[in-house]
Formats: structure tokens, C-alpha cells, sequence
DNA sequence: TTAGGGTTAG
């Protein structure tokens, strides 16, 4: 990988010079040398050549040529640059399949989902025809959405089309229905694949493996270990590690790792494999154990891996390692806020009101902000998100009210809030407000309001979900007998009767 | 000559 990017570096460089002699000796570049050259600038770090580029495109006059064009976009895209990459895209005097593609995954791979699926569904009013990189491009925006209605609207007509077949295109499929709550979807497309690459099988390890289901997991992935068209990658034992550590299945997955160190498919454990140890160890309460293990392994440990293990302090209330977890993570990542939260839960959950105190002090100090929590729900075509005491939607009253009828419903049931969620200085009153005000708790009561009964609600949160909304929605889910889930920025918790499958860990 | 392919531990 580090020789390819040197190498794509040298040529970008090599390319230009080369272009700039071919200008000094009076024999001008052409489309081709423009389109070529730019795609040797991509990222970063090719990004001050590119520009240089672009500026000699515009002298040239080639910038409105449609492969120069699109190139010229992409690198735009992939230097992070889109507002670059669509004036580029906007001035392009004809456009075709390549660079509508271009710069509809250009809004994708940066994030940017709803645009991506806004200009996707503009382009196609407009007549563009869409080919395999253009469908897994929208497939990509709506997974980020978790759009399930318009993503079987793109499988739809990619059943129409002649792309039906294409393995790629397949692939995107499974991962856009497990990560839009649908896994029996996703197993569908798995299951009708006249052939499937290591990928397609991952891809639906990692689906079982973040909506919970061990059992699946294993089964598929010794299904697998018997398909002699295809061989386990280091992402399989990944993908296996988690799926058995959100799943509960810490034997198996012990055992998993034993064989990958005993060497048996030549794939040697890497530090993410060893995270995923951590995670397991962690999760079964093992908390010294998977300390040990960190002291042991032959890696420097990752942020990745000392959040994970804090973590599983923090369910296991266990102060003093998470401590000093806590202290190395503010090493690596001392501007990272979702640590100290989690530090001043295990403070909170331990009664040590005055290391909460401190906690919130020292996240003034170092001017830690939290992101912005926002959370979201699909109605239809329409997404409906919501940030903390979001006032904006226009059915604000009728939500508000909703979220105080399910607070006084479920406090009868037994709800207490978790003022400790809180990390302002407020006074008790004042958190359960703010507390009712988590983005999550409005999406779950405009799905409440807006989703028939029966229907399962599901609920997308950008972070991780808190520890007060979770314990929310399971209340909500055994008092109103509705089947809730919600996919947080680490997996899904599917909530029925009162009891989540992620087995309050997470 | 242009987009580019899907999976990755908290």
C-alpha cells in the first residue's frame, strides 16, 4: 500500500513536470494528459499539484472537456474539497454517466449522504442513465441514511436494468439492507448470488455481527469454511471476532483467535484482531484479563483498543482499571470527548460525585466539546432528524408532548432517569430536561406518533447511544408493545419487550 | 485518457 501511494505520488509529480517541459517546448498537453495526470493527485497529499494542475487546464482551456472535467471533480472530492468538485461538475457544458457517478460518490464517500441521494434522485428527473458504480455509489448514501424504502427502490431498479447480475452491485445490496435494520433482505440477496466473493460473505458476517446474532455468525461461518470457491481474509476473522463479541459467544470466540495464532489459514492476527480480543475478554467481564492481554500483545495499543476496554468498565463498574485505561486514552486522544463521558459515567455509576465534578472541569479546561448528538428517522421518503431540544420540526408541540406522556407512562413502569448522563452543572430538575431533550428520545416519539402499530420503529443516532436513552427505549418498547430499533454509531440495538439484544453492553 | 468496485475492532 505505502509503495503504491509512492509510487502514484512520483508519477503525479514525474506527470507534471513532464507536462510543464512539454508547455516549454512549445508542444501544448491535451485532454489525455490532463485527465491522466489528475488522477495521480488524488487524497491530501496530491492535492497542491492538482490545483496546480487545474490552473494550467484553465489556461489551456480544457476545463470544460468532459473526461478532464471529471477528473478534475474527483480530485476535488477525494481531497475533501466538494464544494470545488460540484462548481467544477455545475460548469461542465455536457454531463455523462462518469461524471454524474463522480460526483454522487463524491458526496457519499465524504459523508455527505443526503446529498448524495438528493442530487442522485435530481440527476435521474434530469434523464442520467445510471450504471454499476453509480448504483453502488447511492447504495453507499443510503446505507449512512439507513433509507430502507429508498434503498428497495434502487434494488428495484437495479432488478430492472442489466446490472442485476453484477456481484459488486450484489455486495453493495447485503450491506445496504443490514445496515438499514433489514438483515432477512440482506440474507435474501445473499442467498439468491449464483457465486459470491469473500466479500459478499464479510459482508454478511459483519451484518450478523452488528445486529448481535453470534449463532448466525458461527453457522455462516463455518457455512463458509466448507465453500471451497472461497478462503477466509484477515476482514472474515474481523468480522467473525466482533460478530462473537457483540453476540455473547466469548468461548467461541476465543477459540477462533487460537486458530488464526496456531496459523492454520496463514493469516496472521493483526492489532485489530487482537482489539477485537480485548472486546471480548472486556464484554465478559474479564477486565483484568484483557488488560493483561494489552500488556502482553505484540502492538502498541490504539486508542480503538483502550476505548474499547474502558468501555467494559464502564458496564462492569470497574473504577480502578478504568482509571488508569482512561489516563492512557487521554494520552493518544486528549481532545476525544465520548471518553471523558464515559470515564464520568464509571464515576457516577460508582457514587464518586466529586471525580464527576472534576471530569467536567477538566473537559472546560481542555476546551473538550462534545459532537453534536443527532439522531434520525425514516417516514416514508422523508427523513426526519433531530438534534438535543431540536425545536425545528414542525411538529415540535405534538413531540414534546409525546416525549412527556412516555416519561410519565414508563416512570410508572418503573423509569428512573439516569440523571448521571448529564454532565452539566444544572440542577436536577433542570437535567431531567435536558435528558428529555436527547435527540433520540424525539425521534422515538415522532416514531411513536408517525409509525403504525406493528411496525417495528427504527431509530439512527450519529454517536454512541446514551446509557439513559437506551434504558428509555426499552421501557417505551414493553409499555407500548412496539419493537424499536436503533442503530448507533457502533451497531444495532434491536429492543423488544424490554430486553436488547445488545445485552446492555455496548 | 475520466468515476470505480464491498467487508474492517471502541
Amino acid at each position: 500500500m505505502q509503495i503504491t501511494i509512492g509510487l502514484k505520488t512520483l508519477l503525479a509529480v514525474f506527470s507534471y513536470f513532464h507536462v510543464q517541459n512539454k508547455i516549454m517546448a512549445g508542444t501544448p498537453p491535451n485532454e489525455f494528459t490532463f485527465a491522466t495526470i489528475l488522477t495521480c493527485c488524488s487524497g491530501a497529499c496530491g492535492f497542491d499539484r492538482g490545483r496546480q494542475v487545474h490552473s494550467l487546464i484553465i489556461k489551456s482551456n480544457f476545463e470544460s472537456h468532459i473526461f478532464v472535467g471529471s477528473s478534475l471533480l474527483d480530485m476535488y472530492a477525494k481531497a475533501d474539497r466538494i464544494h470545488e468538485a460540484r462548481s467544477v461538475f455545475e460548469r461542465l457544458p455536457e454531463r455523462d454517466v462518469v461524471s454524474c457517478t463522480a460526483i454522487i460518490a463524491g458526496y457519499a464517500q465524504l459523508g455527505l449522504d443526503e446529498e448524495a441521494l438528493e442530487l442522485f434522485c435530481h440527476l435521474q428527473r434530469e434523464g442520467m442513465k445510471s450504471n454499476y458504480v453509480t448504483y453502488a455509489s447511492v447504495l453507499t448514501a443510503l446505507s449512512g441514511l439507513a433509507a430502507l424504502d429508498q434503498g428497495r427502490q434502487v434494488h428495484n431498479r437495479v432488478l430492472r436494468s442489466d446490472l442485476s447480475s453484477y456481484v459488486v452491485l450484489q455486495n453493495s445490496l447485503i450491506d445496504m439492507y443490514s445496515k438499514c435494520g433489514s438483515l432477512s433482505y440482506a440474507r435474501k440477496v445473499f442467498d439468491g448470488m449464483p457465486e459470491r466473493t469473500v466479500i459478499s460473505w464479510n459482508a454478511m458476517l459483519v451484518g450478523y455481527g452488528k445486529h448481535g446474532i453470534g449463532r448466525e455468525v458461527i453457522e455462516l461461518y463455518e457455512l463458509m469454511r466448507k465453500d471451497k470457491q472461497v478462503k477466509p481474509d484477515s476482514v472474515t476473522f474481523m468480522a467473525v471476532l466482533s460478530g462473537c463479541s457483540h453476540g455473547g459467544l466469548v468461548t467461541e470466540g476465543l477459540n477462533i483467535f487460537n486458530e488464526m495464532i496456531t496459523d492454520q489459514d496463514g493469516i496472521e492476527p493483526e492489532i485489530e484482531h487482537y482489539g477485537c480480543v480485548v472486546d471480548l475478554l472486556g464484554r465478559a467481564g474479564e477486565v483484568e484479563k484483557a488488560l493483561t492481554f494489552i500488556e502482553q500483545m505484540p502492538f502498541k495499543p490504539t486508542a480503538a483498543i483502550w476505548g474499547s476496554l474502558l468501555g467494559a468498565c464502564r458496564v462492569h463498574a470497574n473504577v480502578l482499571v478504568g482509571e488508569y485505561v482512561a489516563h492512557r486514552l487521554f494520552e493518544i486522544e486528549p481532545h476525544n470527548a465520548g471518553n471523558y463521558v464515559i470515564l464520568s459515567n464509571l464515576y457516577a455509576s460508582a457514587g464518586r460525585w466529586a471525580d464527576v465534578t472534576y471530569i467536567r472541569q477538566l473537559m472546560t479546561e481542555k476546551s473538550v466539546a462534545k459532537e453534536p448528538g443527532r439522531s434520525w428517522i425514516n417516514l416514508g421518503q422523508t427523513i426526519h432528524t433531530f438534534h438535543a431540544s431540536d425545536r425545528s420540526h414542525p411538529r415540535r408541540e405534538e413531540i414534546f408532548e409525546k416525549v412527556r406522556e412516555l416519561s410519565a407512562k414508563i416512570k410508572e413502569a418503573g423509569y428512573v432517569p439516569d440523571l448521571s448522563c448529564v454532565l452539566h452543572d444544572v440542577d436536577e430538575e433542570q437535567k431531567e430536561k435536558i435528558l428529555l431533550g436527547h435527540s433520540e428520545k424525539l425521534a422515538l416519539a415522532f416514531g411513536l406518533i408517525g409509525i403504525p402499530h406493528g411496525l417495528p420503529i427504527r431509530v439512527v443516532k450519529n454517536l454512541r447511544i446514551c446509557v439513559d436513552c437506551h434504558n428509555f427505549a426499552k421501557f417505551l418498547s414493553k409499555a407500548y408493545r412496539r419493537e424499536v430499533s436503533l442503530r448507533d454509531s457502533n451497531r444495532f440495538h434491536h429492543i423488544l419487550g424490554g430486553i436488547c439484544s445488545c445485552g446492555d453492553y455496548w
